[in-house]
DNA sequence: ATTTAAACTTACTATTAGTAAGTTATGTAC
DNA sequence: GTACATAACTTACTAATAGTAAGTTTAAAT
């Protein structure tokens, strides 16, 4: 019974790890993510940011992205309209996952 | 001329998170590193331990995991032929990553 | 000698990514 | 106020990747 629970809470823990690697590595998600941790974006900066990115697909990640709640669109219309996206609280959170991943990295193209 | 050098240093940094997120994202390619994390593994260890995955792509992970040298094969044939896998050195040290990232997944399903 | 199992391969279908062109709403130049 | 430009999408289509199903090879077990 013991073993049963802790065996479910790997499967858990391997659960969450699963669906939040897979997520994050989906195309472009993780370099969209990267380029609004100085600050909120506008949908052209993040496309003009991003070589190789196309638009539809740029729309399509923000769409996963908000969905997520990892960021959040404002559309803003004083002193003109413009659409800006930025990060939640938690999409913040990742800059730490993302200095780790990062760090293994470089260690690996080091040596 | 600072300024360029910094902009090519983040370029660099940018690039290689964008690589390693999506090949670390890749369908499958992470759950299959953490299912070796306890220990060299044999192909049907595996594919029985990653509930959903096939064989046809449980085969092609397994290539493309040795590709980046994150996984050794080992073929066994004493007492009795066997296939195994083992992560490397480099592979090993993904644990560091992968736990910032389920403590991540934590806090988030949390709130 | 026949069957069984591990570890793949090959051929095919379905899903996802990428490209190209079109749309709408606002903003600017004349 | 008409023409042109730009931001932010949408739609339709093609290319690439994932997933399914069935077949192959080698060695061992009965």
């Amino acid at each position: 019974m013991l073993e049963n629970n802790k065996q479910k809470d790997c499967q858990n823990i391997c659960n969450d790890f699963h669906s939040t690697i897979e997520f994050l590595g989906k195309r472009w998600i993780g370099i969209i993510i990267y380029s609004l941790f100085k600050g909120p974006k506008r949908y052209h900066e993040i496309l003009e940011n991003i070589p190789g990115i196309s638009d539809r697909l740029l729309t399509e990640r923000l769409r996963d992205l908000e969905k997520e709640g990892l960021i959040v669109k404002r559309i803003l219309t004083t002193p003109k309209r413009k659409v800006e996206y930025e990060l939640t609280q938690s999409g913040k959170k990742l800059e730490d996952v993302f200095l780790t991943i990062v760090t293994w990295t470089q260690a690996k193209n080091d040596s």
